[in-house]
DNA sequence: GTAGGGTTAG
C-alpha cells in the first residue's frame, strides 16, 4: 500500500475513534519507510489519542526530520502531560542544531504553565528572547498564562503591557490570570479597559470574569456580568451557568442556584450538577444534595465522596456509610491526587498516600490555624483544592475534615491579600530556608517551618510575602 | 497534507 495512503488511513481511523485499527495497521507494515510528511501525520495522529510511545517509535525511526516533526513530538508530549519528555526532545533538538520556532516555544510555554515550574518558565522565556522570536498574540497569551500559573502575576502583567493587545485571547489570558490570583476587581477593571480599547469580549472573557467573581464571593457583580453577556450577543454556555451556580451556591443562595439550573436553555451536564452538589455540601443541605446526585447519571468516584461528605456534615452517619458501601460494591476507585513542586530547579512529584513528608503534621497545623482565622474574619470559603495529599485511610477517617480545611485555607489565601503581615525576603533567601512548598491552583505557595514558627509564603514577581500564623 | 494560545470543575 502506498505510504501516503497508509498515513491518511491511520489519521482517519484515529479521528473516527478506531485507534486499535490504526495501531494494527502500523504493526502490519514490514518496513517503515514513510516520507517526511506521512510520518509527521502519523506522529500527530497517535499523539492525539495519547499513544505517545507509538509516536515516539515512529519519530525515532525517521531518517530525516523537519521542524514540524520536532514540534509534533514536543507538542504531543505536552498535550499528554509528559513535560519532562517534551523537554528531553527539545534538548535533543537543540543538541542536533535544529532551530526551534514559534510553534516549539508555544508548546514549551504551555508545558511550563501546566507544571507551574518557575525556573523552567524563566529558562524558556530567556531562550525565546535569545532566539529573537517575535512574540505574536499566541505566544503572548501563552506567556501571560504561564507566568500567572507560576505565581508571578506581576511578570504576567508586565508582559501584557508590552505586547500587542489587539487580540481577545491576550486579554482573556490576563483576566483569567488575575481571576485565579483572587484579584477579581483587577480582572473587572481590565474588562472595562478592554472595552475602551475596542476589543470585543468573547465567551471565554466572561468565563474569566464570572470565575473571578466566584472566587471572591462577589455575587452582585457576578449577576451584573452574567446579564451583560446578552448585550454582546453572547449566549451563556454551560461554563457560564456553571460559574453562576458555583458563585450563588457558595454564597449560600442554593435556591437561586437551583433556579439557574432549571432555567438553563440546555441540559445541565455533570459539571453543573457537581458545582451544585458541592454547594449543597458546603451548605449542609443533604436533601438538595440527593436531588443533584440523582441527576448525575454517570457517577464518578468524586461524586460519591461529595455525597458522603454531605451526610457527614449533617451527622447522618448511616447514610454516609451506605454511600461508601455502594462505592466499594461498585468497585469505584478514588482518584488519587497528584501535585508538582519545584524546589531549587527540581520538579518533585507527590502522589496521594505518599507518606514521605516529614513535615506533614506541621502543615496540618498551619491549615488548622488558617481555618481559625478564616472563620474569625468571616471569609467565604472558595474553591476546594487539594493542597496536599493524604492517604486514603486518613480520608476514610473523616471524609469531611480534609476537604473542608483545604477549602478554607484556599479561601483565606485568595480573599485576603492583606493577610500577609510583612514583606521581607526575596526569593533567593527563601530558597535557602528549610521549607516545604505546595502548588495551589498552580500558584506557588510555601509553608515554611523554622524553629517552631510556621510561616506561609506567597511568591509574586520574585517578591515573597510572608505571614506568621503561630 | 503534517505542528502553536486563552475556561470552569476535581
Amino acid at each position: 500500500m502506498h505510504q501516503t495512503l497508509i498515513s491518511s488511513l491511520i489519521s482517519v481511523y484515529i479521528s473516527c475513534g478506531c485507534s486499535n485499527l490504526a495501531s494494527q495497521l502500523l504493526k502490519e507494515i514490514p518496513c517503515w519507510d514513510f516520507d517526511l510528511i506521512s510520518a509527521n501525520v502519523i506522529i500527530v495522529a497517535f499523539m492525539k489519542i495519547g499513544e505517545s510511545d507509538i509516536a515516539k517509535k515512529v519519530f525515532d525511526d525517521m531518517p530525516i526530520r523537519d521542524v514540524v516533526s520536532w514540534n509534533s513530538m514536543i507538542g504531543g508530549f505536552v498535550k499528554n502531560g509528559r513535560f519532562e519528555e517534551a523537554l528531553r526532545v527539545f534538548q535533543q533538538m537543540l543538541s542536533l542544531n535544529n532551530e526551534p520556532d514559534a510553534f516549539t516555544f508555544a508548546s514549551l510555554i504551555k508545558g511550563c504553565a501546566q507544571l507551574g515550574g518557575r525556573d523552567h518558565a524563566q529558562w524558556i522565556h530567556a531562550l525565546l528572547i535569545e532566539k529573537q522570536i517575535a512574540i505574536n498574540y499566541i505566544l503572548g497569551s501563552a506567556l501571560i498564562d504561564m507566568y500567572s500559573k507560576c505565581g508571578r502575576i506581576e511578570t504576567a502583567k508586565e508582559i501584557f503591557e508590552t505586547i500587542q493587545r489587539n487580540y481577545v485571547s491576550v486579554w482573556n489570558a490576563m483576566i483569567n490570570g488575575l481571576a485565579v490570583h483572587g484579584l477579581a476587581l483587577d480582572a473587572i477593571a481590565l474588562f472595562s479597559r478592554m472595552v475602551l480599547e475596542k476589543v470585543s469580549p468573547d465567551c471565554i472573557t466572561f468565563v474569566g470574569i464570572l470565575t473571578a467573581c466566584s472566587h471572591c464571593g462577589l455575587i452582585e457583580l457576578g449577576r451584573k456580568y452574567f446579564d451583560l453577556m446578552s448585550s454582546y450577543a453572547i449566549q451563556p454556555q454551560l461554563e457560564h451557568y456553571g460559574a453562576m451556580v458555583d458563585l450563588l451556591g457558595r454564597a449560600g443562595h442554593l435556591d437561586e442556584a437551583y433556579a439557574i439550573v432549571q432555567e438553563m436553555s440546555m441540559e445541565p451536564n455533570v459539571v453543573i450538577w457537581m458545582a451544585f452538589l458541592s454547594a449543597c455540601r458546603t451548605q449542609k443541605n443533604s436533601h438538595m444534595g440527593e436531588v443533584a446526585i440523582n441527576k448525575i447519571e454517570t457517577l464518578k468516584s468524586g461524586d460519591y465522596v461529595l455525597l458522603s461528605n454531605i451526610y457527614c456534615s449533617a451527622n447522618k452517619w448511616d447514610s454516609a456509610e451506605r454511600v461508601r458501601d455502594t462505592m466499594k460494591k461498585n468497585g469505584v476507585r478514588k482518584n488519587s491526587g497528584k501535585s508538582w513542586i519545584e524546589m531549587a530547579g527540581v520538579i518533585h512529584q507527590f502522589k496521594a498516600g505518599d507518606k514521605s513528608h516529614l513535615e506533614r503534621e506541621a502543615i496540618y497545623k498551619v491549615l488548622e490555624g488558617l481555618i481559625r482565622r478564616t472563620k474569625m474574619e468571616g471569609f467565604i470559603p472558595t474553591k476546594e483544592l487539594v493542597l496536599m495529599d493524604v492517604s486514603d485511610e486518613e480520608k476514610e477517617e473523616n471524609l469531611n475534615y480534609h476537604s473542608e480545611k483545604l477549602a478554607l485555607a484556599y479561601g483565606i489565601l485568595k480573599s485576603s491579600p492583606g493577610t500577609a503581615i510583612h514583606i521581607t525576603k526575596n526569593l533567593r533567601t527563601c530558597l535557602d530556608c528549610h521549607c516545604w512548598m505546595k502548588v495551589v491552583s498552580k500558584i506557588l505557595y510555601r509553608v515554611i517551618v523554622v524553629r517552631d514558627r510556621i510561616r506561609f509564603h506567597r511568591f509574586e514577581g520574585g517578591v515573597c510575602t510572608c505571614g506568621d500564623y503561630f
